[in-house]
DNA sequence: AAAAAAAACCACTAAAAACCACTTTTTCCC
DNA sequence: GGGAAAAAGTGGTTTTTAGTGGTTTTTTTT
């Protein structure tokens, strides 16, 4: 199973495509063969989110299962379903990022690319780094996490 | 079984007519042989609900048989049953939307259409890009979804 | 029977995807 | 440490396919 570290900044050029790292793309290759699922993050921070298509094939199951009777259920949904979008890398490692997901995340040509384990982050570099100076660590902890320790 | 994902913008010509995205095109000939059902959406968001034929068999029987001396029940019947129209798409993948409808989602020329797993939702463009911006992650979660780990 | 509206058909334009070539950076060997 | 070779990243070009708009034919209504 696939395991992703680190960030790395990249470039997306003019018509949005984007050259995945290749140390990233050795393992988008061995977990999945270069199919992948990119969609929208549905926390507030507008960042966007790649999964290998197995995780994805995970996630979306349990997304679909939702009672959407219920607004908070039929909004992950709409973001998630709604702005997910499978591609393969193409033959120079790249992937072309749809228009609409460009706009949510607010990418323009400077990215950052978060590992997170089973999946990647992508983020407007600008935005990485404005999170980075802003968030704090005064929210209300679940129990697994207080129980850490690092 | 269908699976729709992805945000796709259309236009809809002055006749009111709208070409079906080439992929979703596909997905629908296989489930349903180009056979759908459009109807109205009963939440709070005007939008329209595309199911193919198939599904729309599923949900049909479901909402005929709510006890309807409660007055969402009614709700909701009238809206969804009173709403569908069943249609086919023309030589070149596109349909036709009643007035009726047009005017109930408020579509004038730039729609997007979202993918919704079984279905698909019809917006209009502005109140689609409007819904984005407000909606809020503040709502009551059901308890499945507390649980999830994205 | 004529006129209007709707549906099917056909042709043209525009956009997306695949392909190819060049530049820059990194790594390995001398 | 320097040079060469290979790999990675970047940009442009071409080809194919999807979308758009107009035209004709058929059906329905008055």
């Amino acid at each position: 199973m696939s395991n992703f570290l680190g960030s790395h900044a990249i470039n997306m050029d003019a018509k949005g495509r984007l050259a995945i790292p290749a140390k990233v793309r050795e393992e988008l290759a061995q977990a999945c063969g270069g199919r992948i699922v990119l969609t929208a993050n549905a926390d507030e921070e507008r960042c966007l989110l790649v999964y290998p298509e197995p995780e994805w094939e995970i996630l979306r199951p349990k997304i679909e299962a939702l009672p959407n009777m219920n607004r908070a259920a039929r909004r992950l949904q709409r973001l998630i379903l709604g702005n997910a979008a499978p591609m393969e890398l193409d033959g120079a490692g790249r992937i072309l990022v749809p228009p609409t997901l460009r706009s949510y995340a607010h990418l323009e040509k400077k990215l950052m690319l978060i590992g997170q384990g089973k999946k990647l982050e992508l983020w407007s570099e600008e935005r990485w780094f404005a999170w980075l100076d802003e968030s704090t660590d005064d929210d209300d902890m679940p129990p697994e996490m207080e129980a850490l320790s690092l």
